[in-house]
DNA sequence: AAAATGACGAAAATAATTTTCCTTCTTATT
DNA sequence: AATAAGAAGGAAAATTATTTTCGTCATTTT
């Protein structure tokens, strides 16, 4: 199923009466939600154009008519020809072990690069690009994602920090200032540690990033910058190995715009750290 | 291609100068032009919001919103040929930047499945079952392997550890032993560390394992099993991204495979810390 | 029971698109 | 070469769509 419905379909039972109505004829015609105008879908859904406006923006789009268009993107795509995510269940054959998990790698991927907000992430690079102080939150798999990041980051010369423990965390954030960027990663976004992280880094003034599942949620709502991985089916036994690739996925994204935005002023750090690492290491490798 | 975007390139020589002048930003940047509103596009394309609509109702659509949208969807529809490998260089537009990086994820994924060695990984995911003591050794980009697949394994109450300080490798080395297990992750396999450590492991009758790249290099020829992670053409100005995508996606088919091996003695450890961990931190999130 | 909060829609405000209409440019004709 | 006819194209008006504001009503809290 898509993204969106998906998110939609999650968030059901958190919505008020009418944004509720609304959300669930939009789950049984979204085909027509994106073929009509917002006063035809307030009419036919129950609901008044206000509300259709409102839901949108707490989903995180621009408006209707963005919620339109991305929806409509996700339902050309058909799911038929694309890999669905696959459950792992007990007794399969290591062979269709390793379908099932191409499948879900290939898939997060591929959904997360539809789903990317471009505005957002030019947003992200050029706040990483202007930072003096880089601050990294995640905690247990979020905290492999930032520690990559942080690797990334002092390789161009980045004046970088990941952290996992949650005192660490606020100590950081207590220390940065405007002008700086605080990337918090957790794959729910409700993550209260890494949260209480990011409220305090935005609290100094630091540019704050997200980056959790798709759809609304508590780290998303509270950063100035919002990015998105994919979300996996509930159920799933483990989604968080393919949104920790899609999470790395994106970190890649970033770094290479980052780099990319600035060639003439990173890549000679990039390449300089590269030699001198093979240097004083006397290894090929890594 | 496209429909809609065939259609206009056909109709390029038979349109007014600055319906082909639109045309042509369109051809140039579909992607832009489903994202950006009329008065935007306008401008950009150097044509009036008049000429914009007119050209739309030429194409036989209902106006410039229902062109947007149609081409959106087409835009969306999933691409043609298998993608290959794309390097990175300066300059490029974000847009290109990230179809660049999801090519080579995806690309990365894929060869990696369809390389991957059914009899090493029994072997491997037997040796990991069996194994009192697990040691994970990585430096670097292969560290953040080493503490994902570390991370992992606690989670089903398996004894392991991950090292990238070479000298608690060997020390932790030193005192495996015939059953434990030593899972050495490099990408070029030539980390001269990582290398020593493995051997030392070997030497204290601990059974091996290598992640590396395809192909012949010094870990995996030292290592009791070999297994691989997709390489990508030399040159690549940064080919770790992908590879350690690569290697996360190996570690993960490793891990489901393990876990399915044994079913009932591991999903109940694996259920009890999701449980224990939110009951403990209150909170849904990772 | 009063006050506070929040959902919700009517309607005003704003934004986007389409249409009208007029100017300008091209081309055909005298 | 001058002029009329016709089409291209843009400015701005008209229309249409979306968003925001604001007030009402219902629910919860004190």
């Amino acid at each position: 199923m898509s993204n969106i419905l998906y998110a939609i379909r999650e968030r059901l039972s958190s919505l008020h009466p009418k944004e509720r109505a609304l959300a669930e004829y939009i789950l049984e015609h979204p085909q027509e939600a994106t073929r009509s105008g917002i006063t035809e879908l307030a009419e036919r859904a129950g609901a008044s154009t206000a509300t259709i406006t409102r839901f949108c923006k707490s989903m995180r789009f621009d408006g209707f008519p963005d919620f339109k268009l991305k929806l409509a993107e996700e339902l050309a795509a058909p799911s038929e020809q694309q890999p669905t995510y696959q459950d792992i269940v007990a007794g399969n054959s290591l062979q269709r072990i390793v379908a099932a998990m191409e499948a879900n790698h290939l898939r997060s991927i591929a959904d997360t690069t539809r789903l990317l907000d471009f505005g957002a992430l030019e947003a992200a690079v050029a706040a990483l690009d202007r930072a003096r102080r880089i601050d990294l939150y995640g905690v247990a798999t979020s905290g492999i994602v930032a520690q990559d990041a942080y690797q990334k980051l002092i390789r161009i010369g980045k004046e970088a920090n990941a952290f996992s423990d949650p005192h660490l965390q606020i100590t950081s954030a207590s220390n940065l200032g405007p002008g700086d960027v605080a990337l918090a990663i957790s794959y729910s976004g409700a993550t209260q540690e890494t949260l209480d992280a990011l409220v305090c880094a935005k609290a100094q003034g630091a540019t704050t990033i997200s980056l959790t599942k798709y759809g609304a949620n508590p780290l998303a709502d509270s950063a100035d910058i919002a990015l998105f991985a994919s979300s996996l089916e509930e159920g799933m036994r483990r989604g968080d190995m393919a949104s920790r690739i899609a999470q790395l996925h994106v970190i890649d994204i970033l770094f290479i715009g980052l780099v990319s935005s600035r060639f003439d002023a990173y890549v000679p750090k990039l390449e300089q750290t590269y030699v001198n690492v093979r240097h004083f290491r006397k290894t090929k490798g890594r």
